[in-house]
DNA sequence: AACTCGGGGCC
DNA sequence: GGCCCAGAGTT
């Protein structure tokens, strides 16, 4: 009954309504598209949008990227967080001008071996760079889906039949699937919002099971909670790489485990553990007592 | 299936 | 202080 009807109201509000993000521009090419999902994994539009500018002029091809140190990935990804992105950014940057010409390629199985490319990315660049039809689920149209389709207040753990549900709403058309793929994700990130959702302005309100149901709290199994970031590892491993950022010149090991320890840390052992962890992951090198990035 | 991996912003 | 965020890789 609905279907129809909700992708002609969801599609006709994007686009009269959607945020003016430069790799949604008619030009932005498929390695702009690709590089603006890698910084967008966990991390919010806002503070993607400087970084994203910077790097599409500095590296504006796989291949440019390629060319460089990893390092200066790691530096250029700044306070982005998850560094190992930028790594990984770099590798998928290296495999695809290797192995496809520089060309980022259009199939989903193709960029699913891309280094660091997962279901969603893999998916959301098929769909954004080259207009195929697929589900694109993130984890703001999961949201959507669980309060539209299945009257909940929120979605539950992440599943495989988040593709199906979605791929029963997606148009038939090509277009209009890319279209709605991206209108279910803008609304979730402005309207259908975890915390506030806004009904009032919602194109969709009027098919929306979790409303006509009186809103229930009727929120499913929730993610794990995750640790305290004040004291974790996670935190001193980013000190570790904030100060190699900075730094020029390779750090002493000294200075490294000084700066992991900088502010406080639960056990004498950490800094230590933080570096080690460091290099195992690839973002750090070390040699002859000297600290660097790869 | 559960863990790990940044960092910032908002309540 | 807890929760959330255009997820992915490892075990």
């Amino acid at each position: 009954m609905g279907k129809t009807e909700i992708a002609s109201a969801l599609n006709s509000w994007y686009e009269r309504e959607a945020r003016d993000l430069p790799w949604r521009a008619e030009g932005a090419s498929p390695w702009a598209i690709l590089v603006s999902e890698f910084m967008l994994q966990q991390t919010q539009v806002e503070r993607v949008l400087p970084r994203w500018v910077a790097w599409m002029e500095r590296w504006p091809t796989p291949s440019a990227l390629a060319a460089e140190e990893p390092g200066e990935a790691v530096r250029a990804w700044d306070r982005l967080g998850y560094p190992r992105r930028a790594l990984w950014l770099h590798r998928a940057a290296t495999e695809i001008a290797t192995l496809h010409g520089d060309a980022v390629p259009a199939d989903v199985d193709r960029l699913l071996a891309l280094t660091g490319i997962g279901p969603y990315t893999a998916r959301a660049v098929s769909v954004f760079a080259f207009g195929e039809r697929h589900p694109v689920v993130d984890t703001n149209t999961r949201r959507v889906i669980a309060r539209l389709v299945h009257g909940r207040a929120a979605a539950g753990m992440p599943s495989p039949r988040d593709l199906a549900d979605m791929e029963a709403l997606l148009p038939e058309s090509d277009a209009e699937a890319a279209v709605f793929n991206a209108a279910a994700m803008e609304l979730g990130a402005v309207v259908c919002t975890a915390r506030s959702p806004r009904c009032d302005d919602c194109p969709v309100a009027a098919w929306c099971e979790w409303r006509g149901a009186g809103y229930p709290d009727n929120a499913p199994a929730k993610r794990p909670k995750q640790a305290r970031f004040e004291g974790s590892d996670r935190q001193v491993r980013g000190r570790i790489m904030a100060l190699l950022r900075r730094r020029p010149d390779p750090a002493p090991l000294a200075d490294v485990l000084a700066a992991a320890a900088e502010g406080g840390v639960r056990d004498p052992g950490q800094p230590r553990r933080a570096h080690d962890s460091l290099v195992a992951d690839g973002l750090v090198v070390e040699l002859d007592g000297l600290v660097r990035l790869p």
